[in-house]
RNA sequence: GCCCAUAUAGCUCAGUCGGUAGAGCACUUCCUUGGUAAGGAAGAGGUCACCGGUUCGAUUCCGGUUAUGGGCUCCA
């Protein structure tokens, strides 16, 4: 007799040993067809596994996050069958589910094209429609490798090789295909039946640079077609909010080929900019940083002392002059050293906290260029805290509060905190180490904040916080960090006299809160789909003339914005009103002001949001005042 | 940097099985002075990314370069 709990906490009795699959037909033959997958005690099985002792069991359906997974898993399977079918040849390597899908890496001794992906994606279609049933078996480890040899599958014998010996392997099959897999999968083909090849790509082996170009085929699968349908549209509409697309049309920046990874800001654009830094430049100040400037290209030896010549010399940008060897800067904090090594500092002096809005020179690899979010020259909103060991933890929880504080601004309420400490190859005694790491767990905790920790992926120098924000579609982009230094200081000797009349070397807190601006001005495109709120916009309103006898009138209103600080501009051209509110509303303008014959004898304005609402007429001080509190509004949607 | 793809008017794109190109929008001029998402007409605009090769002839085919896109690797 064999006793099964199932999920509501009832009990079933069998003869004797059961599978997955008898349960589910014991519970009701609708739950035996939809079931792809078993949980017996917390452990994903097949439904075909065979339960011989008393057990908690449910079923996994394509409902359910697991049941989705199996999906994918399996699809991936699919896949290289359906490759192997068609090309015999190619080789197979590992396949894992990713976000939304799989992909499966082959190689194979031509790259596959737009054509072969159809012609897989048909064959994938029929090997699913034959509904093979998927089997499984163990074999001991040797005997694995063995197989794969045997068929030439030199990849895969590679890959369980490198698995400890005397484990056990399981091995899928489907037809004639059999691949390595830990499991678990859907029972048979025809439970895949909404999937759709997405990409073909190239990927190193292993994920190693230094080895071959393997082929990767990436694909989507879901439960049912409906969901794979509105997955298909959500990459349009995130296609729709690109940056690169909406920076053309809305007239912000552009790219050209003289120079690579280097952003042209155009009027619109730069005004965000200059929002975006103006608002940050503000918080600084009132937060105790002193703003600073530094020289744009440095002696090489500088670069050399810092440690960064060795480390990054390849993504540098050199020049020279009069024989003497210059560095672009890649970054400010060898800049800000220098300013702190003017003059004798005090303790008194600390914490002492350098801001600047450091123009940055990388030369990134060609292929790692994408829009704004990763370019050549970018600016970040830097600052280096200069302070002492007692004084870390304080400013590590002062700048998270700033942090959060303008983040809320900006709109994003989510964010995701990683503490990375010390890696394998790093400076510094394991006490430093040890205190610095304390220092940031505990202003964490202080703060009340849920953290992850990454073990091994601090700087060389010190452990870092890394905040990342998480855009109105989900996605999460990585912008503030917080770093501890215990290394660069003394390189570049710089030093304070402590209480006892000693010299002793500052602890350096580099730190930014959006990264970098064209990075951070990327993503809030992106989050707002170019509807950037009243506060960042461009243009906050457009004066529109119906004729061209109501222009002056439309001029004066304008004029009058601009003067109480607000960013107006009209259109007076001859065209129709119509014609005026379609541009201006694509244009994301946040509020149209209407002037014909009626505002101009009763002269008021008449209001249209770009949300298409008729706000009504109203004389210009109550039109100001209005958009003055929209302004007044960071961090919430206008 | 590596793999694959792409590059045609300001923008979005068509096209040429090798005989030097076309649409819509934008632009210019004229008509229209019109009340809440595109009024009408005419005109101008392209070394078909760049450099080579094949050819009587290349924007088209081939090779290279550059840039862009999708991935991989990298990101102080």
């Amino acid at each position: 007799m064999l006793a099964i709990t199932l999920p509501d906490g009832s009990l079933r009795q069998f003869d004797g040993p059961v599978s997955v699959l008898d349960v589910a037909k014991a519970i009701g033959p609708g739950l035996a067809k939809a079931a792809l997958a078993g949980r017996v005690n917390d452990r994903l099985v097949d439904t075909s596994f065979v339960i011989d002792q008393d057990a908690a069991v449910s079923l996994i359906t394509a409902s359910q996050p697991e049941g989705l997974e199996v999906i994918r898993h399996s699809t991936a399977h699919l896949l290289a069958q359906a490759v192997k079918a068609l090309y015999p040849s190619a080789q197979v390597t590992i396949g894992p589910v990713v976000e939304n899908g799989f992909y499966y890496d082959f190689a194979y001794e031509r790259s596959f094209t737009p054509e072969d992906l159809s012609a897989i994606e048909q064959k994938m279609s029929e090997l699913a429609k034959l509904d093979l049933p998927v089997a499984r078996k163990v074999l001991a480890r040797d005997s694995a490798v063995s197989f794969f040899d045997s068929i030439g599958e030199r990849y895969k014998a590679e890959i369980i090789r490198s698995i400890p010996e005397g484990e056990p392997l399981s091995l899928y099959s489907q037809g004639d295909f059999t691949d390595l897999c830990r499991g678990p999968h859907v029972p048979s083909t025809g439970k895949l039946r909404a999937f759709k090849l997405t990409k073909i790509a190239g990927a190193y082996w292993r994920g190693d640079s230094r080895n071959e170009m393997l082929q990767r085929i990436y694909g989507t699968a879901w439960s049912d077609t409906k969901s794979l349908e509105e997955y298909l549209t959500r990459l349009e509409e995130a296609e729709k909010r690109d940056h690169r697309r909406i920076g053309k049309q809305l007239d912000l920046f552009h790219f050209q080929e003289e120079s690579p990874g280097m952003a042209f800001w155009h009027e619109r654009g730069w005004t965000l900019w200059q929002q975006v830094e103006q608002y940050l430049r503000q918080v600084l100040r009132k937060n105790g940083y002193r703003e600073v400037r530094c020289p744009q290209i440095l002696d090489s030896n500088l670069w050399k002392r810092s440690g960064h010549w060795e480390n990054f010399r390849e993504n540098m940008f050199v020049t020279d002059s009069e024989e003497r060897e210059f560095a672009v800067k890649p970054m400010n904090c060898p800049g800000h050293v220098q300013i702190f090594n003017q003059g004798l500092k005090s303790y008194r002096d600390l914490p002492l906290r350098l801001a600047e809005f450091g123009a940055c020179h990388r030369n990134e690899p060609s292929g790692a260029l994408h829009g704004l979010m990763r370019v050549r020259a970018f600016t970040q909103d830097d600052a280096h805290i200069f302070c002492t060991e007692a004084q870390i933890q304080e400013e590590v929880a002062r700048f998270i509060d700033l942090l959060r504080l303008v983040y809320a601004d900006f709109g994003f309420n989510q964010i995701e905190v990683k503490l990375s400490t010390r890696p394998p190859k790093r400076v510094g005694s394991d006490e430093t180490w040890d205190k610095a790491e304390e220092a940031l767990r505990f202003a964490l905790d202080s703060k009340q904040m849920e953290w992850g920790l990454q073990p091994g992926e601090g700087a060389f120098y010190g452990p870092k916080i890394e905040f990342s924000l998480r855009d109105s579609i989900g996605r999460v982009w990585q912008c503030g960090t917080i770093q501890l230094d215990f290394s660069l200081p003394t390189r570049l000797g710089a030093e304070f006299v402590a209480e006892d009349n000693s010299r002793r070397a500052p602890v350096m807190l580099h730190r930014a809160i959006l990264g970098s601006l064209e990075r951070f001005i990327g993503i809030l495109i992106e989050h707002h789909a170019g509807v950037l709120p009243a506060w960042l916009a461009p243009v906050q309103v457009a004066t529109l003339s119906i004729t061209e006898r109501f222009g002056r009138f439309a001029a004066e209103v304008s004029e009058s914005l601009e003067n109480q600080g607000f960013r107006a501009i009209t259109d007076l051209r001859n065209e129709k009103i119509g014609l005026k509110i379609r541009e201006h509303t694509l244009q994301r303008v946040p509020y149209l002001l209407i002037i014909g014959e009626r505002e101009v004898e009763s002269h008021t304005v008449a209001v249209r949001t770009r949300g298409g609402k008729d706000l009504g007429a109203m004389p210009v001080a109550q039109f100001a005042a209005h958009l003055a509190e929209d302004v007044a509004q960071r961090g919430t949607e206008s």
